[in-house]
RNA sequence: GGCCCCUUCGUCUAGCGGUUAGGACAGGAGAUUCUCAUUCUUCAAACAGGGGUUCGAUUCCCCUAGGGGCUACCA
């Protein structure tokens, strides 16, 4: 019989809300990529340590060895080292609570497993999987009881130890109480209460291949690694009356309950690949910036104020609280991550923009990275004008490619402007030709009373004049502030941007 | 089906008995402007319904309705 010491923590309440010293933790399991809803959850346990001058703790839940996935633990890496997120103990940090992987720790929930049979909390059950299925199969139709009938809580001690010799594989379930109800005080709802028979018939607690399921698993690690708040999703609310019981059957006292509002998507529904991107890294190779989808996800479920809404990690690390935590679900609104996250990229500094644009324009296939020198400059000069004019960073090679490639040649359809003809198009780009001349030696500003005295004496509008040389130049109707993205791209390749685009104009007017 | 949770503009939210119910995104209109953006101004938009408690309910309680979650040898 194993002894649990719990180190030196008292279970005396008062002793624990007078000095205890926060501890929370995150605890994934390794079986695909970060979850956008997740990992607002870990973002909520890491500001409330850091709020607290507590202690974050990762903790990898890998029982599910059918499910287990290496790049997902890899993801898990990735995806907090790219937020900013860190933690104080963990499998890749260390910490005295360790081991932080659930798989290497299979020993203690065996044993912790052992001792509740023992003491009568827990019994052996040798069902198959197929009488399993079968009865769900029955429930299903009945609509009457749903989950585990009970068959082994009641065997007796001849048929128990016949199935034990005839080497039948089995499970360890829990006794949940048939009489009583269980209750528990959760930070955010109150009192959250439930009749025992309510709950789950006799969940497993260790399944046959000897690795403990996650009821298991995170009540004696929470406990073992001292954690004393649980800040997880509302989708766990069912199980902490589950996980309550089994506080009480090791007589260990449970740590403070914060269940937090869900993320959805459009629909109300829980936030899944239908409503778009939800995991991280999907995010990443968007185009959003990470401080703006901490930003952002921070508010989902949480406000500081009635006004304030853009908040660098650090205010976010000192002014989180779990007093101002929402009890409803968030609706995630990509709308509005977008919108943040051009607000972010508008708070960029111009280098900071370059190099942030740089792995996207290497994807394109429009720079190297790092960029050559000749590139550099390019970048370095446009970033201010793209500025505010980008929502994602992927938008960048869209937006910057006249200036890096050949471009492809403008349609008719965008050289002549609105409510004007083949004619004006082409008198505009013979009279930007001229206006070439000494262009590289005047400030924009001149270059722009230069334009804008032609298109008077053109008795034309001056969006009429340029519309056409936009075109030509840039290849498209939107672009960069005209001048300056002559400027950018040279006077030999305008030059032959504009004639080339002369000589199509003439070939259609013909 | 059973159990649990939730309910302020379309969305994120402020409000913690007395407010013209505030802000933001999205949407509409306008201004600025070389396109697109940015920026600015402005409009429209909410307390789910019904009972209580109270001098007074968005706010407290109950019911109803609606929504969601859970109901695995997954977490």
């Amino acid at each position: 019989m194993p002894t649990f010491s719990r180190g030196t923590n008292s279970d005396d309440a008062s002793f624990q809300e007078v000095c205890m010293n926060v501890r929370v933790r995150y605890a994934p399991s390794p079986t695909g990529l970060q979850h956008i809803g997740s990992v607002r959850t870990a973002l909520f346990n890491y500001l409330y340590a850091r709020a607290t001058g507590g202690t974050f703790v990762l903790r990898i839940e890998d029982t599910d060895r059918e499910r287990f996935s290496p790049d997902a633990l890899d993801d898990i890496y990735d995806t907090f080292r790219w937020l900013g997120v860190s933690w104080d103990e963990g499998p890749d940090v260390g910490g005295p609570y360790g081991p932080y992987f659930q798989s290497q720790r299979a020993d203690l929930y065996r044993a912790h497993a052992e001792s509740l049979l023992s003491s009568g909390h827990a019994y052996r059950c040798y069902c198959t999987a197929e009488r399993l299925a079968d009865l769900r199969e029955q429930q299903a139709q009945k609509k009457g009881e749903q989950g585990y009938d009970r068959r082994c809580r009641t065997l007796s001690d001849d048929e128990r130890t016949r199935l034990e010799n005839s080497g039948a594989p089995s499970v360890i379930r829990f006794r949940v109480p048939l009489e009583g109800s269980s209750v528990f005080e959760d930070t955010i709802l109150g009192a959250v209460k439930r009749k025992n028979r309510d709950i789950n018939p006799d969940p497993v607690l260790l399944k046959s291949d000897g690795f403990p399921t996650y009821h298991l698993a995170n009540v004696v690690d929470d406990h073992l690694m001292e954690i004393t708040h649980i800040l997880r999703a509302q989708e766990w609310v069912p199980s902490a009356s589950l996980h309550v019981l089994l506080y009480e059957a090791f007589g260990w006292s449970p740590p403070v309950f914060c269940h937090l509002p869900m993320v959805m998507g459009k629909d109300g529904k829980k936030l899944s690949k239908r409503h778009g991107s939800t995991s991280v890294v999907d995010f990443r190779t968007a185009g959003y910036l990470s401080d703006a989808v901490v930003n952002y996800i921070a508010l989902l479920g949480w406000a500081f104020d009635d006004k304030t809404e853009f908040f660098t990690r650090e205010e976010l690390e000192t002014k989180f609280s779990i007093e101002r935590l929402n009890k409803s679900p968030a609706v995630f609104d990509y709308k509005k991550l977008e919108w943040f996250n051009g607000a972010y990229i508008r708070a960029l500094s111009d280098t900071e923009l370059v190099d942030a644009m740089i792995p996207f324009l290497e994807i394109a296939g429009l720079v190297t990275n790092p960029p050559s020198a000749e590139h550099r400059e390019v970048l370095d000069g446009v970033a201010p004008l793209v500025k505010e004019r980008l929502k994602l960073l992927s938008d960048a090679p869209e937006a910057l490619r006249f200036l890096l490639s050949e471009i492809d040649p403008p349609s008719l359809e965008d050289l002549v402007p609105k409510k004007a003809g083949p004619k004006d198009a082409l008198v505009a780009l013979q009279e930007a030709e001229k206006l070439l001349d000494g262009f590289f030696d005047r400030t924009d500003e001149q270059n722009e009373e230069r334009f804008r005295e032609a298109s008077e004496r053109l008795e034309m509008k001056l969006g009429h004049l340029l519309m056409p040389v936009r075109a030509a130049v840039t290849g498209s109707s939107v672009s960069p502030p005209l001048f300056g993205s002559i400027r950018l791209l040279g006077e030999a390749k305008t030059r032959a941007r504009i004639s080339e685009a002369i000589d199509r104009l003439k070939e259609a007017t013909e």
